[in-house]
DNA sequence: CCCGGAACCTGAAGGC
DNA sequence: TGCCTTCAGGTTCCGG
């Protein structure tokens, strides 16, 4: 499932091939993935653009307009980007040709990825929390976050309106390196489980974008290749299997209908 | 505001 | 082998 270091890859891989490139046009073949404007609309407003910048908010891609307007793409679970010329590859639900003959397929098989194209991207953006990765993610940031919640730290970790870009998998993955339980109250956590986990936070986001993500479900890089991150989960989607520290089953639960996975052992459920 | 659950989707996996 | 059910999870919406 892309998350941040997955559209962060992206992000990476098809800046090169598109930026000062213009958008011919877009065929929507599944036209709910246009959340708005209308398809009249979207067309008027696409055809003929300059892309002058390709950014990414959270799991947000953003692509920069020559306009003013910005073409913003959330992949959901199950979309990726492929960049290429023909045959159009299994699932494209839009397809961004460019002027130089080469299109950006939109492929998911869920449906649930979504197009806009917006006057103003802050409409979007301003309702996620801060960047993980940026400077102004701090522990003391985290650990005010954490303060005001009782629900598990699992369900705080992915809510994009406190952190943007961690997801299901992410979140596991931290909370192991952290050797904190899914479970407990984000409000419990002591000042030195909060320095840990937002070091662990940082940790496994940088990892992952340096093995170019993780792909499992139908996460593939622009030129189809996939990333690597998913080999180095220690719990995440490790149902099961032992754990690498101490060698005991890793656990599978469900918290907020997300599967959650973590070693008994490793995260108990007392700090 | 905070929290939890359902809906959106369909391929894959598991049960019998 | 095959039908049927369940599972997967990012976001949005809704109810308590």
């Amino acid at each position: 499932m892309p998350e941040l270091p997955e559209v962060e890859t992206i992000k990476s891989e098809l800046s090169p091939h598109i930026i000062g490139r213009s958008i011919n046009g877009v065929t929507l073949l599944w036209e709910r993935m246009l959340s708005q404007p209308s398809p009249e609309e979207f067309h008027l407003h696409i055809a003929g653009k300059k892309i002058t910048g390709l950014a990414r908010r959270g799991k947000y891609l953003i692509f920069r307009l020559d306009s003013g307007d910005s073409l913003i793409i959330h992949l959901r679970m199950s979309g990726a980007l492929i960049l290429g010329g023909d045959p159009t590859p299994k699932y494209t639900r839009a397809i961004i040709h460019l002027n130089n003959g080469k299109s950006i397929f939109f492929c998911d098989p869920r449906k649930f990825g979504r197009i806009q194209l917006v006057k103003d991207e802050c409409d979007i953006t301003k309702k996620l929390g801060p960047e993980p990765l940026e400077k102004d993610f701090t522990a003391e940031v985290l650990g005010k976050m954490l303060s005001k919640r009782k629900a598990p730290v699992k369900a705080v970790l992915i809510d994009q309106a406190l952190i943007a870009g961690i997801g299901n998998m992410y979140a596991d993955e931290a909370l192991f390196a952290a050797r904190i339980n899914p479970l407990r109250p984000a409000d419990s956590l002591s000042q030195n489980e909060i320095n840990r986990l937002h070091k662990a936070i940082r940790m496994v986001l940088r990892d992952a974008i340096d093995s170019k993500g993780a792909s499992v479900s139908n996460y593939f890089r622009p030129g189809g290749e996939k990333g690597s991150a998913h080999s180095h989960f220690k719990v995440a989607h490790r149902k099961g299997e032992l754990c690498p520290v101490c060698g005991r089953p890793i656990k599978r639960i469900s918290i907020r209908q997300r599967g959650s996975h973590y070693c008994p052992k490793c995260q108990p459920e007392r700090g």
